[in-house]
DNA sequence: GTGGTCTAGACCACA
DNA sequence: GTGGTCTAGACCACC
């Protein structure tokens, strides 16, 4: 259900946090539905059980999950809400990124294309976490 | 001419990088110019020769300059072949940003819309290097 | 097990890199087995930490090993896939020198000999399963 | 007559050094022949006359020319001479390339097919002092 | 514990 | 003057 990339570079707790988001936002867990146990997760994955403990202590602090002392850790929002509340990350984050698309020379006809397409296509598919690609590129 | 967020999470060296890409890209520094010396510049930022130093010489395996050992650093690229270079990694960049924004419930008339805003604007050197905005994944 | 010539021309970070390259090459070190962290290697070798953590970040750009922060370094490929990557470089080299060789009046037949020479002295420490050495897939 | 990288990562000096060697080698200056002046050569390449006399310098004290003050500068040793010279130095780069070669997986028959392959060519074309080669090779 | 980054100050070769 | 290398010591995030 959870897939962690060890060789990337974004810090486990963080490839955790997205992961139960993903969850989130693809209906898999719902509200009040609860997470694995620190320990119990920890050693599916092979990871520190200090690792899980971040991630979840992380998620709590962030209001995506809320713990229970004794019970357990359980989901704290809907869909909707995860969604509405990345939404302005998101927006922002792809101002950015269509800014320095301009400035890379695309054409804006071109990435209405890329919008389009993507907008088209079923949603699907995890990628991210791009480990080591060859090519170290920022934004 | 050059800023430096000194609370970013961001590298220093990575931030001279980006901010002299900047400069080739918005034709401030064309091939073969000399850029300031690794003191020079160091004094004038304010920051440890060494940092500078660490930046001139990524910058340099990544063949954005060439460095001649006593005579000093000059761009090795025109702004179109930085922006030929770039632009893979934008668009792969911009493709996932899309597809998070579809992820999180933004309509596709409201992406266009961002594209359109953006590509009307006026280009002129906006900086980045958003410290701590949530989102820190670079590569 | 790594020997540094401290009065060599040849950075510290780069004999380091070599080192670790001939243990690869040698078999003695594996993919995705660990180095020695920086600071023990630091202190075996009695030199500063800096300069292996800059031998290690050359290397990991190198794609000889990666790093997981918190976790240590890790050998990144096998000792046919450094092969592989090494021999158009060696080729080159043997070229260039060759030509100087034919330059400087050595006769072919010296050459040949030379080579046969070579050739016939026991290898030192090649491990096994190195299957099919001329194979030409992959980096 | 010689050709300077002013990118090449070799030494202004040696590259000067190494052309006035080539000339010899190629019998287009003889013994007793004088070279140009330091102040010529420099204008004539462009290249501060302080690197120029430094070139001189280290061939006068490497024997290849012997200076007369007030007179000028002038080819110590023929051709052959020169040739003894270097072949020492020649061959035992070309064993160290050599056992390179093998150590990285190169067929015995395939290093002898180059050496051939080369004595078989013309002799022409000056190439080294390769300046800028992404893969900055060791031995 | 690990690697990543930065500072401070030094020495070297090159032009 | 330039960039390249190294040392010493520090702080950080991550596991």
């Amino acid at each position: 259900m959870i897939l962690i990339d060890q060789r990337s570079r974004v810090p486990i707790y963080e490839q955790i946090q997205e992961n139960f988001e993903m969850l989130v936002l693809t209906g898999a867990l719902k509200r009040d539905e609860q997470l694995p146990g620190v320990r119990t997760l920890a050693k599916e994955l092979a990871i520190n059980p200090n690792t899980i403990a971040k991630a979840y202590q992380l998620m709590e602090v962030a209001g995506i999950i809320y713990s229970l002392p004794g019970r357990g850790s359980f989901i704290a929002l809907t869909a909707d809400e995860l969604r509405q509340r990345h939404r302005p990350q998101a927006l922002q984050k792809f101002r950015e990124v269509t800014f320095h698309l301009k400035e890379v020379g695309v054409a804006e006809t071109e990435a209405r294309a890329e919008v389009s397409r993507i907008y088209a296509s079923p949603s699907e598919g995890r990628d991210k976490n791009d480990s080591r690609s060859e090519s170290d590129e920022k934004i």
